[in-house]
DNA sequence: GCGATCACG
DNA sequence: GACGTACGTGATCGCA
């Protein structure tokens, strides 16, 4: 990064031998557990340069430049005039001396500049350069708490010690030597320095040193006047010692004419190289600092602003092209055709591409170069007497019949920011768009876990750009308008810069995929994907809206009664779908104890709380239970779902969000589709209203245990492999080694608890977590998880080598290479570390069972077309996707289903697991299911 | 807008 | 053995 040449200069030169010593003698004798190879003190030096080079970037005023400067081991001219200056130091320990090159390895490898001078000290040096840059007007910071150092300190320089964290400025030099800086070299000469072998004047401390300086103002004159002195002790040996301290004075005073090794402008601060320095880090085999560093260079990296080149020129809203007329439409068509690559967005008047109308198209050919085609722009009702307006446009029938030729030509890539969204809405027009691209899943592939992708984050983040908010054009809340009542300024200002950010985010993405090995995850696993789900989302599912009134209906009465019952147990009426309300109740006025707080320190009410205090007795909690189900039934499905049927086609049409999860799960949204209740009786009947239309049968086919299937393969563990293998009941098969029960005739209740190791498991398991499932005491769920990790060993490796994995790279990766990004692991505290060690453990069966999901989708509505079944998928629940099927085809289709499902790890992988897929059809979901 | 709650895999 | 605790989601409600 550039810096301004007229910006103050500051410097901070580290005293690196006060590293290396402090280090070397702070920490125990560490060595390279390779090969023994002493490290002591290049793994302190090395916290302490990071730790610095973190804490320096914090500070406003971070410095400009940057040097360790350390002691050259040749003599220096101190050793001339006085051969034994620091003659009686014992020789640096033996473990210590490979050390010392390792050190400015160290310093190198963190982008620093280690200094060094034949014939001087570090000291020397600092004060060369010390004296440049005070001279130049700028700011110098010594890293170092070394008093011999302190004579430099003044206006423009001062001292820090970053261990103590203090900072040593003219007040602590006083403090320190009894005088102000520029006098600390006449109290030095006069009290010696054991350490150094500076002999100064026998008998005289700092104490009396500092008091005869303040009385004579300079050593000279002191000297000159010694004969005045009334103690005869003093006065003698000042007389007698005048030459030794004249040449302890050389001593101590630092040279700033020193030769400067390096020029003041090559110390500006710089970031390493981050393979550079994980390289070392490594060969030192320094992990946790790797990790440390590793996981700051990726969120630097997260954040990195523009990307020079791609931001090159800066986004102009108002030179962009609206397009009106056919001729000029034409022209874009062509620069289209000329360019090769470009970049569509469409504009529509609703949310859900499934239902949303086309009101318009935009283009970019190049950077800044974008256009925007309004189609369906009309004026906003009861406006149209005071402001009309000139709305000419291009019919839209004409329009699209235009552009379908270069939206469906093979040799023209089109690139898109959530491609799904407009693939959808342009296929209701009768255009198949293709090829496509999507910046938003290629972000997603590299950085999927550090941070969002859509299009305005992804702006900021890599062009340092922040795109017009929708809110600023069609408004927000309750007064936001259609877009189709945008008028055509503002709305082509929006819609082109969304083609034109789009554009140059894929320049600056798209290349990352090759470099980062990432190609085949994204064109395998994401680029496939928006047409699939496009088709999905726009079949919808059908439910039945007579079927739901009928059932909110019941649920509103049986409420009725729960409610009165509930304001008649607390003896007055109170809302209970509050929470406060419902705790005020239970705990103040009831007088229960609470066993649980909230994350605020309420006082809990959730299911587990309400079914411990229904347990004891108590009356109103299970009413309370009872009402909550029905409520959340009723509130979240029954009313929802009828509401969500669309007036057009007579269905339900989810929205897959194809970036949103860590994992590379997909997730479901307005409505989401995916928590559709099953667990229990009365919710199974929400399920039943999902059904197949008339002559055609719903077919659900789901991957029985994948993730634990995952596990026996990733983690190579015998036994379950074994199991799987015989098709045996993992769960009882899991319970008979854990608790040595044999599995015939095994009591429900064991097998119950096997059920949830194995999922706790998978989910990185805790002692706490398996006892709360199983309401069992804590101790009790700690010696489960023991048994289980001695019958099972490989688990225990897999997750050490999940959670190594995870703080080493920042990432982990699944089966079919998708890294999923965990930046958990390496926080600062524990409990969020932790936190990031049972996603580290999870991800990558999460992961590849969304992986493996991904590649049935992709490839099902080919093989289904293959098989001449006109068979279509309608929805994906993570483990299970629904078809629906004409009744007369559904045996066949089953088949198609259940085969492209079980083989769709391969070729790429080989499990050494069967994966088993059940199918069934029925005339609703809740059956087939 | 956020926390609590609860629906799913 | 410390940390707070199961992994991943989205919708609704009450309440500031």
């Amino acid at each position: 990064m550039a810096c301004m040449s007229d910006a103050p200069l500051r410097l901070y030169l580290v005293d690196g031998s006060g590293f290396i010593f402090r280090a070397f003698h702070a920490l125990p004798p560490l060595t390279r557990k390779s090969d023994g190879l002493p490290i002591g003190a290049v793994s302190g030096f090395c916290n302490m340069l990071w730790k610095l080079l973190v804490d320096m970037k914090a500070q406003p005023d971070s410095p400009t430049h940057l040097a360790v400067v350390f002691d050259h081991s040749e003599k220096t001219f101190r050793n001339k005039i006085y051969p034994e200056y620091k003659a009686h130091r014992p020789p640096a320990p033996e473990d210590l001396v490979p050390q010392f090159p390792l050190v400015r390895e160290a310093t190198r490898a963190f982008g620093v500049h280690a200094l060094e001078q034949p014939g001087f000290e570090a000291d020397d040096l600092i004060a060369a350069y010390a004296r440049q840059v005070r001279e130049a007007g700028g700011q110098v910071t010594i890293i170092s708490s070394d008093k011999d150092l302190m004579q430099l300190v003044g206006d423009r320089v001062t001292m820090l010690d970053t261990m103590k964290n203090v900072r040593i400025g003219p007040d602590q030099v006083v403090e320190k030597f009894g005088v102000l800086p520029d006098k600390v070299v006449e109290v030095q000469a006069l009290c010696g320095d054991p350490v150094d072998n500076v002999p100064g004047a026998p008998g005289i401390g700092v104490k009396t040193a500092a008091l005869l300086i303040n009385e004579y103002g300079d050593l000279e004159t002191l000297l000159a006047r010694a004969g005045e002195i009334r103690q005869d002790k003093r006065r003698q040996i000042l007389l007698e010692f005048a030459d030794q301290i004249r040449l302890s004075r050389q001593l101590v005073q630092l040279d700033d004419q020193a030769p400067l090794p390096s020029a003041l402008e090559e110390l500006a601060v710089a970031d390493p190289d981050p393979d550079a320095l994980a390289a070392f880090l490594q060969e030192m085999e320094l992990n946790t600092l790797g990790r440390r560093v590793a996981g700051a260079h990726l969120a630097a990296k997260a954040q990195a602003p523009a990307d020079q080149t791609a931001a090159a020129e800066p986004v102009d809203v108002a030179a962009y092209a609206c397009v009106r007329d056919l001729p000029t439409l034409d022209v874009w068509i062509a620069r289209a055709q000329a360019a090769g690559v470009i970049a569509f967005d469409t504009e529509t008047d609703a949310l859900g591409s499934a239902t949303a109308g086309l009101v318009g198209v935009s283009l970019a050919v190049g950077p800044g170069e974008a256009c925007y085609i309004p189609l369906a722009h009309e004026p906003e009702p009861g406006l149209a007497l005071d402001a009309p307006g000139d709305l000419t446009q291009i019919p839209l029938a004409t329009a699209i019949d235009r552009l379908r030729p270069l939206l469906e030509d093979p040799s023209i890539l089109k690139v898109a920011q959530n491609a799904k969204y407009d693939l959808g809405v342009l296929s209701r027009y009768g255009v198949q768009v293709s090829p496509v691209e999507d910046t938003m899943l290629i972000s997603y592939v590299l950085e999927g876990g550090l941070h969002g992708h859509g299009m305005d984050e992804l702006s900021r983040l890599h062009l340092g750009h922040s795109p017009i908010p929708f809110k600023q054009v069609a408004g927000t809340g309750k007064a936001q308008k259609s877009f189709r009542h945008v008028a055509l300024e503002p709305a082509t200002a929006y819609a082109a810069e969304d083609a034109d950010v789009t554009l140059r985010l894929y320049r600056v993405l798209r290349p990352r995929l090759r470099k980062e090995g990432l190609l085949t995850v994204y064109e395998t696993l994401e680029r496939p994907m928006p047409p699939v789900l496009a088709a999905m989302e726009n079949a919808g599912v059908r439910v039945d809206p007579e079927r739901l009134r009928r059932l909110s209906n019941d649920f509103s009465v049986r409420m009725g009664e729960l409610e009165a019952e509930a304001h008649r147990l607390a003896g007055h009426p109170f809302n209970l779908g509050s929470p406060k309300q419902v705790g005020e109740v239970l705990y103040g006025q009831m007088g229960l104890q609470s066993r649980r707080t909230t994350a605020t320190g309420a006082q809990g009410t959730d299911a587990s709380v309400l079914e411990e205090l229904a347990a004891e007795g108590h009356a109103l909690p299970r009413v309370l239970l009872d009402w909550r189900q029905l409520s959340k039934l009723k509130g979240t499905y029954t009313d929802a779902l009828a509401a969500a049927i669309a007036p057009a086609t007579g269905r339900v049409h989810t929205s897959y969000a194809l970036a949103s999860t860590t994992t590379g799960r997909l997730s479901s949204t307005d409505p989401n589709l995916q928590n559709i209740p099953v667990r229990t009786e009365e919710g199974r009947k929400i399920r039943q209203a999902f059904v197949a239309e008339p002559g055609n049968v719903l077919i659900s086919a789901d991957y029985s245990q994948i993730e634990l299937r995952l596990l026996a393969h990733v983690g190579d563990i015998p036994q379950l492999k074994d199991a799987f293998a015989r098709g045996l009941d993992i769960h009882a098969m899991t319970a008979s080694e854990v608790f040595g029960v044999p599995i015939e005739g095994m009591p429900a209740e064991i097998r119950r608890r096997a059920k949830a190791i194995n999922f706790g498991i998978v989910y990185g398991i805790s002692a706490f977590g398996l006892a709360a499932q199983l309401s069992i005491p804590r101790e009790e769920a700690g010696d489960y998880i023991r048994t289980y990790f001695e019958r099972f060993p490989g688990i225990r490796a897999y997750m050490d080598q999940a959670k190594e994995t995870a703080r080493r790279q920042g990432y982990v990766t699944t089966l079919f290479g998708r890294r999923v990004h965990i930046p958990a692991v390496q926080a600062r505290s524990q409990a969020e570390r932790a936190f990031g060690d049972r996603a580290a453990i999870n991800a990558p069966l999460q992961g590849a069972s969304a992986d493996i999901i991904r590649r049935a989708m992709i490839r099902m509505p080919g093989e289904l077309a293959a098989a001449g079944l006109k068979t279509r998928m309608l929805l994906q629940v993570h483990d299970e996707l629904i078809f629906e099927a004409p009744e007369a085809e559904a045996a066949t289709a089953s088949e198609v289903i259940r085969r492209v499902m079980a083989a769709a790890p391969l070729p790429a992988v080989a499990l050494s697991v069967p994966l088993v897929v059940d199918v069934r059809a029925a005339a609703n979901w809740d059956d087939a299911h």
